[in-house]
DNA sequence: TAGGCCATCTGGTCCT
DNA sequence: AGGACCAGATGGCCTA
């Protein structure tokens, strides 16, 4: 099921732990008990919740342990934090194998399109997609169409919102909408019509410009990157 | 070689 | 109290 390549979690599971935290084997031993969780390497930066809270919290690991139980809580520690990481990542693959027939036309000499989708892709695509389905939803009932067997025009088109370059891509109603007048969030009352979706073309990944058919389809036009995640 | 992407470790915080 | 979640740090792999 495991549709990624070299950067799988279970083909990546061949390293061994480096002393500042590189790659790690499942049966890997942690590292030196010093540095569990007693400050003595580098480690994260006091993050802004938790500087200037006055007096320390005790340390997670507590010092009432001996070395070896701390040892033996670190690990368990690691061992959820990887599962739940390898948790979150199958989910990623197969929201990636979904997505993939849209995002790749399989065309071998167009090896911008043969790569894995990277997690941002993966997500931006995927968001797309729900627009571009709520927006065909929205043209079916202005339309009158009942579900029985109709498809979108949009859908059977194939105008996929596809990539560009991650990090440029978010798909806001601003790119979709020929009217750039609203920045909010789609709602359900505002949903754009496929007469005004407007896309942009003929751009591959990185910006090259390609003449695979893939590339000839719409491409989001995106917007400025924008902050990053805002907290 | 630089930059992108990723896995892992780690400590802090939140939640049950 | 323990687990889940989050984000920073680090280093490996890969590609342009």
């Amino acid at each position: 099921m495991n549709t990624s390549t070299s950067n799988s979690p279970s083909s990546r599971d061949s390293g061994f732990i480096t002393p500042l935290g590189g790659r790690a084997s499942q049966q890997a031993l942690p590292r030196d008990v010093s540095s569990l969780g007693m400050g003595l390497l580098p480690g994260p930066a006091v993050n802004a919740m938790g500087a200037g809270r006055g007096p320390q919290r005790p340390a997670k690991l507590p010092r009432e342990l001996n070395p070896e139980e701390q040892q033996e809580l670190r690990r368990r520690i690691n061992s959820r934090e990887r599962k739940r990481m390898q948790d979150l990542n199958m989910a990623m693959d197969a929201l990636r194998e979904v997505m993939m027939p849209y995002s790749s036309p399989a065309a071998q000499d167009h090896p911008h399109h043969s790569r894995r989708l990277s997690k941002i892709s993966t997500l931006i695509l995927a968001r797309n997609y729900i627009l571009l389905l709520g927006s065909s939803l929205q043209e079916m009932r202005r339309l009158g169409v009942g579900l029985g067997g109709v498809t979108p025009r949009l859908l059977l088109a194939g105008n996929w919102p596809f990539l560009t370059t991650p990090g440029q891509l978010l798909f806001t109603s601003d790119s979709l909408l020929t009217s750039t007048k609203s920045s909010v969030p789609l709602q359900p009352t505002e949903e754009p019509t496929l007469a005004q979706a407007q896309w942009s073309t003929g751009e591959g990944p990185g910006g090259q410009l390609c003449s695979c058919g893939a590339c000839k389809l719409p491409h989001v036009i995106h917007t400025s990157p924008g902050t990053r995640y805002p907290k």
